[in-house]
DNA sequence: ATCCTCCGTGTAATCGATTCCACGAGGAGG
DNA sequence: CCTCCTCGTGGAATCGATTACACGGAGGAT
């Protein structure tokens, strides 16, 4: 492979002019530069990376270590980042932690040792000390959809306490009292926030969630399945379930087949995070969508910022509900927007 | 962040026995390997692999080029490649092409620059000067799921044309006469070879395949939606239609449902590629399975084995039919072995 | 004519690792 | 006691870029 002195001797200038020259610096003469050019053109020189890296101390690489690249919520997520990493110029590099710490740390570690310039992370628990320790250490960092407490670093999310309350609405509106949820691992943010939301919003219309209702999941299609065959063991099982995640509302979809439960006359289904297949499954699953393509370009925004100096600033986009009819037949033509009695102050 | 000079004055020896002892060279006393790792500890030193793989010209990186991040059949290919690289030392960069020639260079070029070891490729198109350069010079490279004829590099893909004969059969067994196919792009292997098996098995039953039943689509779901809908508009729509990767099934399945038509009663449909949602569209979506994971693996291991001077062979593993409900009730409750009347030698 | 600026260019230091070569100490063998 | 190895170690070159600094020449001001 052709190197930078290759290109010199070929253009009859020093390495200092083709460096110059090829990066757009003012002071070389129009000839040097032509030279230069062609003496690229004539070798197919392409600048080593690597090496511009080590001198420039800048790799231009984002690391982006994700909960699961499997599911489809974290896949477009990445999509998105890849898209607005390249537009700012920069590459990605993503690590799939696979919901597994070890697997998180190790990426980390990795993405640290290659020097990428940020770290785009959606934490898959409360830390791992890989982590904490470039944090603490000043590499530029961005929690994206999940985030850690007590770590000083911006937070790119979306928020879907008023989704969920919209969803426990229109459950309510149909019926349905006896309300369960498939729950993340409490160690994430997500996992305990959705419970909590959900909690919060039944307490509006004076349900409340036992223990029972709540099924500890992991993000994991099969931990819907058996949290699902949970609920379906109970003396009195539940009328609905949401599920936090889409791969356990899957996991939950073929534990009720199973059981050859039909979906929503005798039991109702709800998800978190909505994704093109729930259009077509067999009933199309009511779910709560988050605005993953805006969520990944503003985590990518805050992360170059920092990168650059600049402050790279929290964002909070809300979610919101999309009616399918997996909950039963929607009531209304129109869809619901906003039937919660308990309003908010909404300016 | 420490370097390796830091590490020696700390540990009061020269840089060069800091990296013997951490590369496990044999020629260091055990005291200086004992005052090293005590250093780097303090320290919290981590080697900079930037100036390592200057130094080195290697990354222990591979770069995976793939047509669609979104198709879930990539993002499986995807994950099992990081998998199997992770497992023998290698990190992976993944460039999503999006099926845009344009973008895929983009990709095959950044990966260049950065000096990857290897690089994992399914083209998207007849393939593009930078990759053909790149081959030509010697990069290790090797195709996954399609390939370029006339280049000399391994393919790792998986045959399905037995599994879409067998397709074919159960078709014909379920009284399907009119078949058609939603193509993918012909400029890939995959979007011809799918037409090809197909036409070729509707051959052994007498029945052909008219240019009207071969709708043009490009893989992505959209070109699903509108193919189909060509499909019903003609005078004589066809009963079942073969879309040659899930997404186009997808958006099938949008317009079959657009028009109030049923699956399998009024037409019937069946997909390339099975995915985890098929089992819960609905109706569930008979599919042609290949064997995603392996097929990963068996990718990794032939570039590397390129990359580390052997020999690097391509694979050619069989895809299997999954019969579901698509395309109409299964007519015995055994899975169909090889319906086929036209059998091939199979010893 | 002299001096000062500015412009274009080259030399060489630098980034953080690996590795060739030389060197001194110590042990074995004659 | 001398020579020859072996072993552990350090000095310095090297990978391919960027960039501070120096320098020569041209042109303008005085």
């Amino acid at each position: 492979m052709a190197s930078i002195k290759d290109v010199a001797a070929e253009a009859g200038v020093s390495v200092a002019t083709v460096s110059r020259a090829l990066n757009g610096h003012p002071s070389v003469s129009e000839d040097a530069r032509r030279r230069v050019s062609a003496a690229v053109e004539r070798l197919g020189y392409r600048p080593n990376a690597v090496a511009r890296s080590l001198r420039t101390d800048q790799t231009r690489t984002l690391g982006l270590v994700i909960s699961d690249v499997m599911n489809p919520y974290f896949t477009e997520l990445a999509r998105s980042v890849e898209e607005e990493a390249r537009a700012l110029g920069y590459s990605v590099i993503i690590g799939n932690a696979d919901e597994r710490p070890d697997l998180q740390d190790h990426h980390v570690t990795t993405l640290l040792d290659r020097r990428i310039d940020g770290l785009l992370v959606s934490p898959t628990d409360g830390g791992s000390p890989g982590m904490l320790g470039a944090a603490r250490a000043g590499t530029p960092m961005v929690f994206v959809d999940r985030w850690i407490p007590g770590v000083d670093v911006p937070v790119v999310r979306s928020d879907g306490r008023d989704a969920v309350r919209d969803l426990v609405a229109h459950l309510y509106a149909l019926g349905h009292r006896r309300l369960a949820i498939i729950a993340g691992p409490a160690a994430t943010t997500t996992g305990r926030e959705r419970v909590d939301a959900f909690r919060e919003a039944l307490g509006a219309y004076g349900l409340d969630l036992p223990d029972a209702y709540i099924g500890q999941g992991d993000f994991q299609a099969d931990s819907g399945r058996r949290v699902t065959e949970g609920f379906l063991d109970l003396a009195e099982p539940p009328e609905a379930v949401f599920a936090a995640d889409n791969l356990m509302a899957l996991g939950a979809l073929d534990a009720l087949r199973a059981r050859g439960l039909r979906v929503p006359d005798d039991i109702a289904l709800a998800a978190f995070d909505d994704i093109p297949w729930f259009v077509h499954t067999d009933p199309p699953v009511t779910a709560v969508a988050q605005p993953t393509r805006e969520l990944g370009r503003a985590a990518v925004r805050a992360l170059v910022d920092r990168i650059e100096g600049r402050p790279g600033e929290s964002v909070t986009l809300p979610a919101r509900l999309v009616v399918r009819r997996s909950c039963g037949e929607p009531v209304s033509p129109e869809p619901p927007q906003s039937p919660s009695p308990v309003r908010r102050s909404t300016p």
